[in-house]
DNA sequence: AACCAATACAACCGCAACAAA
DNA sequence: ATTTGTTGCGGTTGTATTGGT
């Protein structure tokens, strides 16, 4: 016994609304409030299915939709939520009121996806590209290794606890598959600072974050010598909540990150 | 001006979750 | 507990628009 389809597909018009048919919609919703969409086209006077007025309203009629490209600070919260949520366009939909799901999907798909390839970061993992390829690159065999290895439960702390930042970077890489791979956040980003440099090995810890050369990166934004990190203090600055943000770093397809680390 | 390709956005489809009977 | 109907979600497709040749 399957089920009856959503509506009566038969006779019903699909495509694009016409101005008619959303002046119908729009003043019958405005009337009488959202009730069964089932019901709806009908009392409406509308030759479409419920499915599709739901979806016309929601995303296109509502009054209380924002119009327009997203804004930076918008586009900013997108890539950060995504990074948290994944492709769960309507959870990341209810942080910015004014846009949809399906509207955000949009802009995902056509620009910040682009924009993210562009700066070097897989837009599905929100890791540098370079390291999601050699990833795809390396044989199942590799990938269990590491977890046998461990005997504790991995974490996804962001690699704050173990001194040796590199191997714990790359066994985090090496947990997961490609579908699991656990997004990164912009906390994440912000992983190398975690290593306090107040703990027990502050020493090496704190050199780390020295060590990297990121090329084209304005070390004197943040009080840096660019060529002689290790021996300025404008690191501990930066460093100063255990925090470094790289969201504002514009480019980072020019960094190797393997060599970073 | 005409054609083609790329882009952006609206709309559709199938599925799953949930609620009601 | 099961069936049926409704709603919402995410992936995908279709089409209008724009830009380049």
């Amino acid at each position: 016994m399957g089920r009856q389809p959503c509506c009566d597909k038969v006779g019903l018009k699909k495509g694009p609304w016409s101005a008619d048919e959303d002046r119908k919609l729009m003043n019958f919703i405005l009337t009488h409030g959202q009730c069964c969409w089932r019901a709806v086209p009908k009392l409406a006077g509308l030759l479409r299915c419920g499915k599709s007025c739901r979806l016309r309203w929601t995303n296109y009629l509502r009054p209380d939709l924002k119009r327009g490209l997203l804004s930076d600070h918008e586009e900013k919260m997108v890539i950060d939520l995504h990074s948290q949520l994944g492709n769960r366009w309507s959870k990341i939909a209810s942080h910015l009121p004014g846009r949809t799901d399906n509207e955000i999907k949009n802009h995902w798909n056509t620009h910040i996806k682009k924009k993210l390839r562009k700066m070097g970061i897989d837009p599905l993992t929100h890791k540098p590209l370079s390291i999601v390829e050699q990833e795809e690159e390396k044989p199942l065999k590799k990938l269990q290794k590491p977890m046998e290895q461990t005997a504790e439960e991995p974490t996804n702390d962001c690699l704050t606890k173990d001194s040796n930042s590199k191997n714990m970077f790359m066994a985090m890489n090496l947990e997961y598959g490609v579908e699991e791979v656990p997004t990164i956040d912009p906390e994440c980003l912000e992983l190398i600072c975690n290593n306090s440099p107040t703990s027990s090995s502050s020493s090496n810890e704190s050199s780390i974050l020295k060590d990297f050369q990121f090329p084209d990166f304005d070390w004197s934004d943040y009080g840096i010598d660019n060529n002689n990190h290790h021996n300025n203090n404008g690191v501990d600055n930066i460093m100063e909540n255990n925090v470094m943000s790289l969201w504002d770093v514009d480019d980072f397809s020019s960094w190797d990150l393997y060599n970073i680390i």
